[in-house]
DNA sequence: CTGTTAGCGCATTCAT
DNA sequence: ATGAATGCGCTAACAG
């Protein structure tokens, strides 16, 4: 009961006296009205609570300052890191998102787009979770920015990796500094990031004069279901006395298993890191990707396209470095 | 280059010969066209990879289908939670959302509801950061159910609270029964929940015939700047051997600070609970909150409100229980 | 500096 | 069973 007549530009003008298009205009502090008929709209338009229909102006102009956000796991740390950097740019920016999660799910990545291209997104920034997925005549002429995985279109779309072999590097050099000999690996079977760290820790042995053993080699599934038994596998029949998981989830379900069988004698370590790590009864030297700088990157590359395309040139793919943490 | 030409109804009016609104009922499944005519053009829309504009169709039928959710601080891991199971829940009853994030800033809240009003969002989920503020005058006639913290309209809205004097009273009580007999407190001075759990740390106190002694209770600022410090001169000045820290992020930063200084000799307790705290040197006992079932409930009365509205009687306050995880 | 006109894409009367 | 016409609220030509 309390606004029983909603205010459009329409119900201002008519108050005013002016006309509709002199209402918007001056509502959008257009140089072609003057100053004081300009005060009295804005000031009439606070009073009354006005605020603009954001579907309707995206209708009119045909872009909706929204910029779709798709992430194949949003209860990973990592990409909740990414998310919230994305989301404070955009605000910034002036754009709005639309955040849809896809659980690593192909076909709910799809759709997603599909349905944010229904909102007229003026962009999407996209975690993908096909690997063989051609994005080009689903995402038409819509500027996007890939990020954490390698779309099959790189070329095509801005990429924003982070340097996933030599951090993973980095992460097994520390291991074997700590001591360790015989490292076990999880990594992840699902995205492009997954075989790049695995190279790393290759890379890492290789390096180190070790000799690798693909026995000790195992991939997590999407749900990790398999992670504590590779974990078991591998401290305990295999004999490692290192562990090497490829990202946060499969740290976390490997932290499950060794605190729960109270497994020790072994260092651990993990791509992605988290404050909390530090409370950790198993000490975990990790790498650090740059959550924020990742996302609000992405936010201004997209922006740059949808607003400025003819200065944002070929697409770009840009490595980000990661910084070592190191524990116990 | 691909799409040079936009599906929209008209085309597909133009393409098939029959009028837009023949394609509109076709296409919303209507009983009012002939069985052929549909699967005509429902064929001819999926081939042409035909999608509807949410934009315009929310602008004519005054309902978008979306759901504003405000969140007060998202970094915490309870508010992750919850706000997954409103997305999971929501797009299972063909909603879509809109998150936004106010990082307990009362002026972004507002700012926030305003601008999703002019996405025409057809309800609200809120977080509420300001206890004061009087939400009728700007929801206006918007549904809206209010999570974890109450609203000062509580009467005018559905509110789902979980029982924070019960749970933390739960929790104080297990740390006296693993043998602390003075209890620090630091709990939260924004939330009404923070003022919930204290008086249920009280409750416990009593219970037990231990006494309250007010200079052991403290609150955080919002941004935790002086949780660390109440943390050593609870556990050390104060020499309390057992601590209780009213949320999530109250308990890592307090963490942060045992962990530096290697505190111990003393119980922890918390509210919220995540599996993680699992692995901790320090053992918590911790309250878990139903977070699916109030995201998943939040959706479900809102949803009620907004397409059944007769259906749905006087708004209620529900309060969903907590479970307590014993660690140490 | 301001007004008139038109149309974004869609769903919905009211016709037929 | 289908079509014609209208308007949601806004902005962008085009006048003047």
């Amino acid at each position: 009961m309390a606004d029983s007549h909603k205010i459009t530009i329409s119900e201002l003008a008519k108050r005013t006296g002016v006309s509709e298009a002199t209402i918007s205009r001056a509502l959008n502090d257009s140089p072609r009205v003057k100053q004081t008929t300009k005060d009295k709209i804005q000031k009439l338009a606070k009073e009354l609570g006005y605020h603009p229909n954001i579907l309707a102006r995206s209708m009119r102009t045909n872009q909706s300052k929204t910029i779709g956000v798709i992430i194949s796991n949003i209860a990973n740390a990592f990409f909740t890191s990414v998310v919230r950097a994305i989301e404070d740019e955009a605000a910034k920016l002036n754009y709005r998102t639309i955040v849809i999660n896809t659980d690593e799910n192909p076909g709910t990545e799809r759709n997603a787009i599909e349905m944010l291209q229904g909102y007229m997104v003026s962009g999407f920034i996209i975690a993908s979770t096909r690997r063989g997925l051609d994005y080009k005549p689903i995402l038409g002429n819509t500027p996007a920015v890939f990020i954490d995985r390698m779309p099959n279109n790189d070329g095509d779309y801005d990429t924003l990796l982070v340097n996933n072999a030599d951090g993973a590097k980095q992460v097994v050099n520390a291991l074997i500094a700590q001591g360790a000999t015989r490292i076990g690996v999880i990594s992840s079977s699902v995205s492009t990031a997954g075989q790049e760290r695995l190279a790393g820790y290759k890379a890492a042995l290789q390096d180190n004069r070790l000799s690798l053993d693909e026995s000790i080699i195992k991939f997590s599934d999407v749900q990790m279901k398999n992670v504590r038994q590779y974990t078991s596998n591998l401290l305990i029949n295999q004999a490692c006395d290192g562990l090497f998981t490829a990202d946060n989830a499969i740290l976390l379900a490997a932290m499950e298993e060794i605190t729960a069988r109270k497994l020790t004698g072994f260092k651990l370590g993990a791509f992605d890191n988290e404050p909390w790590f530090d409370f950790f009864n198993t000490p975990v030297t990790a790498v650090q990707q740059p959550t924020i700088e990742m996302g609000t990157r992405a936010v201004q590359l997209l922006t740059t396209r949808i607003d400025q395309p003819e200065d944002a040139g070929v697409p770009e793919l840009l490595r980000l470095t990661v910084n070592l943490v190191k524990r116990g």
